[in-house]
DNA sequence: ATAGGGTTAG
């Protein structure tokens, strides 16, 4: 045992230093040992024999953790082979070794191969070394192995120079073959990686497109650019593997356009070709472009990973928003995704996330929840409890509000139900609003009110304006009526109040009613936040408020806009002019309508962008119905997807900021 | 029968 550790010891730190280099002379290849420049031989002594007998695990029992499989008496190099390709921990690897000492299958070359091969994947390379060390006479597919093995950790390089060292010098030569360079060109500092290109390059290896790529990287990491480039314009073939290892040479040493350049021409990009690119760009110091890349990386359905995250984080961080940890920044990025209405975004990014917590699931089903998405919110919300994450209050508003959406009543009753009884989470004010919005939008205003009424606490104006809402979408006029002039009476309305029971008088004809509460709003000073509509064009985000002349293409917009009525009216539009709060002639309220911010950002949107281009519309007040009617037949005549999203301004959060933020 | 190349901090 102490020899096998002097000898260890011997190979990793051989007379003289460290292995760093070699040379090559007249097609012999000989060993040169750092500080001394002398030419050795390793002796075949230096590699350890050791018998079945003595073998410390002969006679091992696993006393801890169980093996996945019963390793049965009936042992045969097939079973045995099978078994290790199926093991994950290193126990039950620990495990097949004993068995197979124990039937002396231990003579089988494979069987040893495999199992040094398992270990060094397991992370065990000190076993995977001494079962090497044990092997009589080891091929060049060992010999490749256990130098891969050590070319992984940038620790055990040294190691992986001296075992190549070894391997050429052994009295039986083993001779390396492509497979062998490449793999030790891994753990190459330019030194002995320029020697090893001469010697690939001799040999023939260089037309091996792995072997070409190693090199090109062993100069890409020496910050080599012009011999890494003669190395790539030299390759026979060239894989995306090796057209990333250029691209990541010149993102890493100072030529973001010219990786750009080598990226353009990339046909089919995967995760490793987008993350170099975005993450050059981040270390550019280049934060919307690093951004721009990852959105359009997510556009085209490549699934991020945490190396993503990390160039993401890293160029969120130049721009100053955000200061969490990895996972917070994947919710906070599904969140925005959410929020901007890129639900196939923010899936994508969802399911990148590793060690999901609650707040994570949270932010998707309510995502989803928001936008209508009910189904995908139910599934999510079963899988999620499926794996045994517990849900917290804001896991049921996102429930109950897709139940809202998708008018599932009866289930909505449920959650309401089991939320208190099954989970112990006492229901807060808007919980109840879900439940008003799934009663009142399912018609149910009498159950509804008698839930408002109810309460623990106090209803609010939201609360209230929930229900208001759902007593003029089905023509609860009465009791609208009551409840609002209540709410204005006792000086609890706000503007939503006022404008709603103007709408509720305008829908009755009671003008009378709807010109006092204009000037009750005017007198008392609640003020109508103008209705406002963004889009994002070309990384710009442009606002529509109602009527806009302002914009550049305006004659454009209206044109598009009356194009766009007159297919409307074909397709049996009629303007919903009840919901217009003037007491004006019918044509004044269909104009009125017709010139609502979403609808000039939608006409700015389709005259701007390529056909089949979503368009995304951000709006700070709640859609009108004829907006949302018009919206959905826009849609479908003009084969777009349009996302219309409200979201009040008061809510806007880091990252939306964010976005506009980079497109200005 | 058994082996290989590219992305991760200031």
């Amino acid at each position: 045992m102490a020899a096998r550790e002097q000898r260890g010891r011997l190979i990793q730190r051989p007379r003289g230093g460290a292995v760093v280099g070699r040379t090559t002379s007249g097609g012999t290849v000989h060993l040169v040992v750092a500080g001394t420049n002398q030419k050795r031989t390793v002796c075949d002594d230096d590699v350890t024999h050791t018998s079945n007998s003595d073998h410390p695990l002969r006679h091992h029992r696993f006393t801890s953790a169980p093996p996945p499989t019963t390793i049965t008496t009936t042992l045969t190099d097939d079973s045995a082979a099978n078994l290790i390709d199926k093991t994950r921990t290193l126990n039950h690897l620990l495990e097949i070794h004993a068995a197979i000492l124990r039937h002396g299958l231990h003579q089988n070359p494979i069987l040893n191969f495999k199992l040094q091969r398992s270990y060094a994947s397991l992370g065990h390379l000190d076993h995977s070394t001494s079962l090497f060390r044990r092997t009589h006479n080891p091929n060049v597919f060992f010999w490749t192995s256990i130098i891969h093995a050590h070319a992984l950790h940038a620790a055990h390089h040294p190691h992986a120079l001296s075992l190549y060292a070894q391997m050429l010098s052994n009295a039986d030569a083993v001779r390396p073959n492509a497979f062998t360079l490449s793999s030790i060109l891994k753990s190459c500092p330019i030194e002995p990686g320029r020697a090893l290109h001469g010697h690939a390059l001799k040999m023939g290896f260089i037309c091996d497109v792995y072997v070409g790529t190693a090199v090109l990287d062993v100069y890409a990491r020496a910050g080599d650019v012009v011999a890494a480039r003669k190395v790539f314009d030299e390759m026979p073939e060239r894989s995306l593997v090796c057209l990333t290892a250029m691209i990541t040479c010149y993102a890493k040493n100072g030529g973001v356009d010219e990786a750009r350049a080598v990226f353009d021409g990339v046909g089919e990009r995967d995760v490793v070709c987008w993350n170099v690119m975005i993450d050059g760009y981040a270390q550019r110091g280049l934060p919307g472009e690093a951004l721009g890349m990852f959105r359009r990386m997510l556009a085209a359905k490549v699934r991020p990973t945490e190396v993503t995250f990390l160039a993401v984080l890293s160029a969120c961080a130049q721009i100053g928003a955000l200061e969490c940890g990895s996972v917070h920044v994947a919710t906070a990025l599904v969140d925005m995704y959410c929020k901007c209405g890129s639900l196939e975004d923010a899936r994508m990014v969802f399911d990148g996330i590793k060690g999901k917590d609650v707040v994570a699931w949270n932010s998707m089903i309510v995502g989803y929840a928001m936008h209508g998405f009910s189904k995908d919110a139910m599934e999510l919300f079963a899988r999620m409890r499926k794996l045994g994450v517990w849900p917290t209050d804001i896991t049921f508003i996102g429930v109950l509000s897709a139940c809202s959406h998708a008018g599932l009543v009866t289930e909505g009753r449920n959650f309401f139900k089991s939320m208190k009884d099954e989970y112990q989470i006492g229901p807060k004010i808007e919980h109840y609003g879900c439940m008003v919005d799934l009663l009142g939008r399912a018609g149910l205003l009498d159950e509804a009110y008698e839930l408002v009424k109810n309460m623990e606490m106090d209803p609010d104006l939201i609360l209230w304006g929930t229900l208001l809402a759902a007593c003029r979408l089905h023509g609860r006029y009465e009791m609208g009526k009551q409840i609002a002039e209540w709410l204005v009476r006792s000086g609890l309305a706000n503007s939503g109040t006022c404008t709603l029971l103007s709408n509720i008088y305008a829908a009755t004809g009671n003008w009378d009613g709807v010109a006092k509460m204009r000037t009750l709003m005017k007198d008392s000073g609640v003020q109508k936040e103008p209705g406002c509509s963004s889009i994002e064009v070309n990384n710009r985000v442009y606002e529509f408020l109602a009527g806009d002349m302002k914009h550049p293409k305006s004659k454009d917009i209206y044109v598009m806009l009356e194009e766009l009525n007159m297919l409307l009216k074909a397709h049996g539009y009629t303007p919903q002019t009840d919901i217009v709060l003037h007491d004006i002639r019918e044509e004044d309220k269909e104009r009125v309508l017709g010139v609502h911010s979403e609808k000039l950002a939608i006409a700015f949107g389709l005259i701007s962008t390529k056909p089949g281009t979503t368009i995304r519309i951000v709006k700070n007040l709640r859609v009108c119905v004829d907006c949302h009617t018009v919206t959905k037949l826009i849609s479908k005549i003009t084969d777009r997807k349009i996302i219309l999203k409200y979201w009040p301004r008061n809510l806007e959060s880091v990252l939306p900021k964010l976005i506009h933020r980079l497109s200005n």
